[in-house]
DNA sequence: TGTACATCAGTGAACGCGCGTTCACTGATGTAC
DNA sequence: TGTACATCAGTGAACGCGCGTTCACTGATGTAC
């Protein structure tokens, strides 16, 4: 028998399983790791039984894609929509507004987990990477943009290979930051650090 | 019945075995990732009965730590053997000796994948984590020296901190390194884009 | 050099467990007339 | 406003599977005398 697609119900009592399935996948994630999400757990932790899951995902992966879905869409809807809350501050270029933006979604330890569990998961999904890898995308080529805004005499080619590295750096920074990597040293030291190697990066023509 | 410590056989012949289980589960890892890492898999391969894995390796756990104690150990001794052959060169310093060293290290995808799958073990398991970590900070210090030798003037602080910077760079690379992260740009080029950045790292003042 | 014995290496069957998923079924909610 | 029916939401039991690990046991290899 044909059901309608995973993770659309179409009533609203529906709808708001489908999220509640994805709240509590979401937060499974975080707390126990891609090792501890498990089917069983997500519905127990959803209120709902095992087998009641699979009317709304028919299999696991399409939790975790719709879980990634969500929360992609989410994150980019916050970077676009840049709220004007700093245009206080007329001296920060876009540059800067991006990377504190990035900087603040990390500070948490949930964020920043989260993200790394992702990534462990794109190692076994295809669809998943595929996300990520587009997601990663799209940020690098906001930061493309940024760069090339506050110094065009450094040309698109570089721009785009120092925005490559930039991505690398943030995300490396998020390796350390989800277990206890860096401890000795203090991550607003290290924050600062960045800006100025942010502000070197963004001036130097080498 | 007490039995000899995990991995530690005391004949040729049981050390060579236990040789052949951390081959065999190295490459599974390396193939098929943490997830994919299962006792019975990592004995057949090594040719080994289920139930006899636990004679040399009591738990999973120790099959893990005992292989990442292997590889960091033998990772250590390549970077602290520094070979002389790059001692034609002797404008380079022993900083870019270092991150050559570390670029060549993470060019294979198989040493790429095969860290990156460490680092999800590490999140499940406290030993393996401690492992990484120790391994990190002692890379750490080792950038943080030469950044000290490369330019006195930078200062302790300073230094480690960007050295700190740096790692999480390299290791953030690894990460887009080890699936098809940055496909459209070429790595010779992002390479040589690091090494230019490293250079400003270990001069520019501020 | 040969025998006795301890230790090491390896076997084979079985355990209990959590997992992802299926299936036939029931109850609740909306919709058409 | 009431009834008939389709669709949506939810239940409960069961499936087969691979897993990590245990256990009683046998065979192989080294060591002491």
């Amino acid at each position: 028998m044909m059901r309608h697609r995973p993770g659309t119900a179409v009533l609203a009592k529906g709808r708001r399983r489908a999220e509640a399935i994805l709240d509590a996948a979401t937060a499974l994630l975080i707390e126990e790791g891609h090792a501890g999400l498990s089917t069983r757990k997500v519905a127990a932790r959803a209120g709902v039984r095992p087998g009641h899951l699979q009317y709304y995902f028919p299999a696991k992966q399409d939790v975790v894609r719709a879980l990634l879905e969500r929360y992609l869409a989410r994150a980019t809807d916050d970077l676009t929509a840049q709220p004007a809350s700093d245009s206080s501050s007329a001296s920060a270029s876009r540059l800067e507004t991006i990377i504190d933006a990035i900087l603040v979604a990390q500070r948490s330890a949930e964020g920043a987990r989260f993200f790394w569990e992702l990534w462990a998961l794109a190692a076994r999904d295809p669809a998943v990477a595929e996300a990520m890898q587009a997601f990663y995308r799209s940020y690098w080529r906001r930061i493309v943009g940024a760069l090339l805004e506050t110094a065009p005499a450094l040309g698109r080619p570089r721009a785009e290979r120092r925005a490559a590295l930039l991505v690398a750096l943030l995300e490396g920074l998020t390796l350390f930051r989800s277990r206890g990597g860096t401890r000795e040293l203090p991550l607003p030291l290290l924050e600062r650090e960045l800006r100025s190697l942010v502000r070197s990066l963004a001036t130097t023509l080498d």
